[in-house]
DNA sequence: GTTTTCTGATAGATGTTCGCTATCAGGTGG
DNA sequence: CCACCTGATAGCGAACATCTATCAGAAAAC
């Protein structure tokens, strides 16, 4: 297979139409040439030049070659080119998961942000369930994942982000006294709807209902967050849901009752996590320190930054 | 600049997602992959593969260009496919000049019988006065050229074609008896069309002139054997007109009318030329015997097979 | 829980390749 | 006829790609 060098010794000879001043203009010296392009002839088993004593043309393979040649190179000048370009972190693309009951609700906040520090950054962005979240960070399907803690982990970087709390969320006609302030006592024999398994947020629902003694509803188990709500609106039991979702999705206080449950125990941890192992992690740091920033800037009214 | 080499390793190993494993695919050992896909690496000023000890995947940057890499090395095959191709002197492209006078005769009747024989053979063919034909060969405008012989050199191998007569042409209401055989002496006091001086056929003209005492119109010259034939029809003289000239453009005999001359000293001869410093020369040669048996085959009613 | 077997990284030896200098020989133009 | 151009060749040295042998960590198998 010739090499990419030799490529580059034929056209400019070819251009030169001598191998001394093609030569000069290579920084080789003329028997370099006449070495490199009787190998390259010999490996394409073509004469791609007529050499006489007096000068050197192309030959009719040679002439039908040279354009395709020049624009093979070209390209890999490209090629190299835009890979030196990616060697900025900050201009790669990488892939981001999170979870779907956070992502609709936090990335509109965070990526113009984003967007706006790292220009040329892009993200490609999935939503999983927390499970396949972690399996995608660490076998490579992921980059970046925002979402619940997976355990410590020397292959895992994971910075918390910010604590979210879990609003009491009741239909309109509530037999709940909602004019005083909640507590976990409160709840005590309600009907609470709650996600499927495959979901943290799940965990976080059965903990307090085994605390509290709420019947965790598990005949009907919504597939998000939006039906969810739609459940509760329809009467079908209490829900809790996440303050950012609540923060931007709950528009209509008329029909859906959201109060807070005092005693701060109920929320759920969000962390940015990436493999250790990453080539870009010192950029990933960075990104995350800024992340922070974005997160207290913009959202401390409705979660608690860490 | 990195190597066509360092980047099929980067893909092998891609697509292997091991070192160990795209070694042995590549008939290489692991420690080679090792060290170029760093230099590699270095080179380009981006990491492209996250290793680990227990697998390598890539990183964004290497899933980012390995696209374009594997689209470039396609290329790179395809490019050194079809130089091969050219090797076989019988595929590639040749440059052909040809005088005008002789090209739109002959040609008809060549170029098919070579297309046939040699498929995919591509002859580009330009016309030229003969003066520029001769530099044109040696200046490497043209790899062929048939048309008068330039002279011995050692840099030019001339192969004789065959002799093409030159007729005599004059109109129909000639004062030439032309119901007898004619000779040179019928020619005294005519006077003669000529082409101008940069064509060769003048230069037979002019001999024949000085021999027999005919007169050459100086005032008047045709730039084509065709502007001649009109003048001759217009009884502006008469003319000696190519053999293959009156064989493929003279079909109305009763404007025009052609005789031989007697003693067969008027004609012109072709030969077919290439530098001998060619790469193709030995193919050349082949097609040289070929053409010459195409001329002894078919045109053997019009000129003489040398 | 231990062993086997996978992973990639490293050190040092070896052969090939690439480029250099010096020189030769043919061709061209003053 | 000489000076200067051309490309070709020989021989040396440095750089580089590759090899073997080995190490160390991680995962899978027992």
């Amino acid at each position: 297979m010739p090499s990419v060098r030799q490529m580059e010794y034929f056209v400019e000879v070819a251009e030169a139409g001598s191998l001394r001043q093609a030569a000069s203009r290579l920084g080789v010296t003329q028997p370099t040439l006449t070495a490199q392009l009787r190998t390259l002839e010999e490996n394409l088993g073509v004469v791609l030049l007529e050499r006489t004593r007096s000068a050197t043309t192309l030959s009719p393979a040679g002439r039908e070659l040279l354009p395709s040649i020049r624009d093979l190179l070209h390209q890999w000048r490209d090629l190299v080119e835009s890979a030196r370009l990616l060697g900025d972190d900050a201009t790669s693309t990488y892939r981001l998961g999170v979870p779907p009951t956070l992502g609709p609700y936090l990335l509109p906040t965070l990526l113009p942000a984003l967007h706006k520090e790292f220009g040329r950054l892009r993200l490609h962005v999935r939503e999983e369930v927390p499970g396949n979240l972690q399996d995608g960070l660490i076998n490579g399907d992921f980059d970046l994942v925002i979402g619940p803690f997976m355990g410590a982990s020397e292959k895992i970087v994971s910075v918390p982000l910010f604590r979210e709390p879990l609003l009491l969320a009741a239909a309109a006609d509530t037999e709940l006294d909602l004019n005083k302030d909640l507590t976990e006592n409160d709840l005590s024999g309600l009907e609470v709807l709650g996600l499927d398994e495959r979901h943290t947020l799940r965990r976080e629902v059965e903990r307090i209902c085994d605390r509290t003694g709420a019947r965790l509803n598990r005949n009907y188990e919504g597939t998000s967050l939006d039906t969810l709500r739609q459940m509760v609106v329809m009467g079908m039991g209490i829900a809790f849901l996440p303050a950012l979702y609540v923060r931007s999705e709950v528009h209509r206080p008329e029909e859906i009752l959201i109060r807070p449950l005092q005693g701060g125990r109920l929320f759920r941890e969000h962390s940015l996590m990436y493999r250790s192992s990453a080539p870009s992690r010192h950029f990933f740091k960075e990104m995350t320190d800024f992340v922070r920033g974005v997160i207290d800037r913009e959202l401390r009214d409705s979660v608690i930054p860490l």
